[in-house]
DNA sequence: AACTGCAACATTGGATCCAATCATTCGCGT
DNA sequence: ACGCGAATGATTGGATCCAATGTTGCAGTT
């Protein structure tokens, strides 16, 4: 047999949908809980989960160490990180900080036409999705692709790279994001609530940033990150 | 020729002094300027300048496009990422909101005699260096470092990784940490107002973080933040 | 029975090789 | 001469191999 050939024999098999990146996929096993918070993971078993080989797991590992999932245990690998009750409610705040600045940022700068009209279409268009007065679980989709543009924008308009990553570093943990207000399937009409509530903030923001308040606008913003994590017991959930 | 043999001799030489990781060799190269902002960083080059085969490049890339210094350009390798005045102004910017959220966070859950010990040994070293009238320039390193365990602690006391790690990413930017005081060495007189400046500040945020005035002390750290990049005028400098 | 030293093993880090892809350039046709 | 296409070169991404190091288990001794 030639040894090209032996070597051909020896590739691995392509993973049946390799077609999304190996950070993804491994943030999204470790969501999962396919990986454990607190447990050790080793960069073969994930090359054999990915389906390729230890080099693109390496590198994976090494974005996921400076997002802060992975954390390294010694000289001996990673360990998944976990997170405490506190981390999360830590790092809501923290978002709340950063698009505080970036709301304050755009505030001081002032809106243009354009800027107000994308705005607006995010409030007018969660109202739509608000305004039958109970809510569908396809709702609860939409207005959170609505409610992540919104905040998207804001942090856009803002015009700072730098306070733009930080942020997206920081949505880099599971629970941080804007778009993580951890529904609860079971409990719609409450939801519903919290999602009207939003919404309100929503449009003070918004007239906050077209006013120039920068320092309400940079308050609104920051109590506004707290929703997912400080309101629930006023709405009934957990 | 034996093929092991034909191996070794193949093998790099290792560097000179290999003794540091290769992530901080390269982002010390970058800021000396070795590979310039805003050009095409291959991993070749990189690779030949630290004495190491790619791999550890690759790795050592990941690590700092994380970091926000390396920035992939389309799909063809990295550029080193060049930063504006105001992308230095928004970063101190962060580390005062993030400094902020962890002092008030400090604030609120009281400092027992121990943390108070620690903070006032800061303040009194950084008295002592600046209470002969002028300084030197070993003054300005032993204030850095002074200054650095002062802004350390109150992060590390807030308690919170999440808040820490943070701050620790933006500090990644070269100009961002609260240690670069960007000190010009042809004006130690005017260094030496700033510094007291400084100095006066941190006795205010103590103050402060001891009567568990949470909401004075996120302002005066913001504040505070802002003197290495703001103050310039007032003292003369820049 | 507990402790220590050694050996086998497991796992990570680094180097090299191969494949794929993008850019450039050369050649050919109009 | 100019434009388009193919070939070639450069560069990154992935896979495998080798070295180093830490861990674990076993045996022997006190």
């Amino acid at each position: 047999m030639d040894p090209k050939e032996t070597r051909q024999a020896k590739r691995r098999q392509p993973a049946p949908a390799a077609t999304l990146s190996p950070v993804a996929t491994l943030r999204k096993l470790i969501a999962d809980g396919r990986f454990p918070a607190g447990s050790r993971i080793g960069e073969e078993a994930v090359a054999q989960a990915l389906g390729v080989s230890r080099t693109p797991v390496r590198l994976a590992f090494r974005t996921l160490e400076q997002e802060g999932l992975l954390q390294l245990a010694g000289k001996r690998g990673y360990v998944v990180r976990e997170f405490s009750q506190a981390d999360v409610l830590c790092a809501v705040e923290v978002r709340g900080a950063l698009e505080g600045l970036a709301a304050r940022r755009l505030a001081e700068r002032g809106l243009d036409e354009a800027m107000r009209a994308v705005l607006q279409a995010c409030i007018d268009e969660g109202e739509a999705v608000l305004a039958r007065g109970h809510l569908l679980a396809s709702d609860v989709e939409s207005w959170s692709v609505i409610n992540a543009r919104f905040h998207g924008t804001i942090v856009g308009l803002a015009g700072s790279r730098v306070i733009a990553d930080a942020i997206a570093r920081n949505n880099h943990l599971p629970f941080a994001s804007a778009d993580s207000i951890t529904v609860q399937a079971d409990a719609l009409d409450a939801e519903h609530q919290k999602l009207r509530f939003a919404q309100l903030q929503h449009r003070l923001v918004f007239e906050a940033l077209v006013q120039r308040e920068s320092a309400r606008v940079e308050m609104l913003m920051r109590e506004h990150a707290l929703i997912g994590v400080r309101y629930g017991g006023l709405f009934g959930l957990g």
